[in-house]
DNA sequence: CGACCATTTGATATGGATCAAGCGATGTGG
DNA sequence: CCACATCGCTTGATCCATATCAAATGGTCG
């Protein structure tokens, strides 16, 4: 059922030490970032490399670091013993991922594309936060935005299978502010995972809502929103 | 669908004033409270008195307070234009809601038995977490839970009846620490409601339960789980 | 070109929804 | 105190959306 497959770890993760050395200058950081905590991580963090389906850290590791996207596409998943898979989240540049867990990750992390990842150790975080009410305000907001997040996504679960691709790409159309051309990173089996169904399904629904002119699949990841109108009526 | 019927007010909800002149000294702290939250609100806040089914707050009125649960239970929900419901959560004695929204709340929130809500402005609060990181990160780790348990349900949402059930069941269990046996407050449609299955299907899983001897159903509300063992390997 | 992987499409099965009826507890008025 | 209405819950019969099983198609890379 589960399709991940070669997990190659091309930067080992412990190793924020050497992965400091190599790219500290090299950052791209995509976002504004005058906010007090995306220059914190700009300044003490540290970007790594991870390729195409490597892991970035494992459910039950312990939650040492928070990170930043800087390039690429990251998700975030839970992996039940009988082998279902569920993603929590997807992280696009600009987004943090990390947060959220007392000691332990619930989740895991794996790069969907190559991506860039800026790294910092929560502990350093956590002392600028005791200092500084602006930074604990911003983290604060993050996680209540990721809160806010898994319950439209618990909201969405509710609802029928065309509601939750509707649904799906609007948010994503929305978060990628790329006006109605979607470049979709991930797989139909991440998508699946997201939203609790089938590839086929999701295939399927894609197929349908072609048909019905509410969307174009220039190709499988490529898609063009044509009428939101009618997306955002179906979603409920 | 939604059998919610009487929305008496017997305490009108913005009259903080006059509420507080209700009752700040009844104020049944449940528990310890020696942390500094806690405390805080027991000093600056209010206990207003709710009926059953009398709403505490609506979806998009500015989320200027913050809640506890003194006594009785509360249910959070969204309602979707269609009437379908999806509760996001219950909150019983001592646990805190209200928390995790910007600007404006995206739930409801009303009572489910008689309750007893103790209120506080967030105004004061945040203005409380400026000054003191204890309470900064104390607010952190109450949203934190939240989103932990958001993300739970995002899990439960994708199994089985049975394993969304039993996942209730141990949660509720676990929540309300009485030892295998369950009082629940809230009806079926509310379970219902907040697994994202029908009342008909609640109830058959459960007989289903009672059948192979997991629990055991005093009346419709007294739970005895007598396999927690059983239920656990449900959950998956 | 050929192998491999992701995606689509088709046929069938099934879990839970829906529709409908019965049951038990609780409360109310006669 | 009892008849009866009401409400929450359970049980039964049927239907449908989505899963599952299976195969074809298409795109990518050596």
């Amino acid at each position: 059922m589960l399709t991940q497959t070669t997990i190659r770890h091309d930067s080992i993760h412990p190793a924020l030490k050497s992965a400091r050395s190599v790219a500290p200058t090299s950052a791209r950081v995509v976002i504004a970032g005058t906010e007090p905590l995306a220059e914190t991580m700009r300044l003490m963090g540290a970007v790594m490399s991870h390729s195409r389906n490597s892991e970035i850290f494992g459910q039950s590791e312990s939650a040492d670091y928070l990170y930043k996207v800087m390039g690429g596409c990251v998700r975030t998943y839970k992996t039940l013993n009988d082998g279902r898979r569920q993603i929590s989240g997807f992280y696009l540049p600009g987004e943090v991922f990390g947060l959220g867990y007392d000691d332990e990750h619930t989740v895991s992390a794996e790069a969907i594309a190559d991506s860039k990842v800026l790294v910092i150790t929560r502990s350093a975080v956590n002392a600028l936060a005791g200092h500084d009410p602006a930074i604990a305000r911003e983290l604060f907001t993050v996680v209540a935005r990721e809160l806010r997040r898994a319950q439209d996504r618990v909201l969405l679960l509710i609802k029928s299978a065309q509601e939750r691709v509707a649904g799906f790409l609007l948010e994503m159309a929305d978060r990628m502010s790329a006006n109605d051309a979607v470049e979709l990173p991930m797989s139909r089996q991440d998508i699946a995972d997201y939203l609790g169904l089938t590839i086929e399904t999701v295939s399927r629904t894609l197929t349908a809502l072609e048909c019905s002119a509410v969307i174009e699949l220039l190709t499988s990841r490529q898609i063009v929103l044509r009428n939101r109108a009618a997306l955002s009526r179906m979603v409920g």
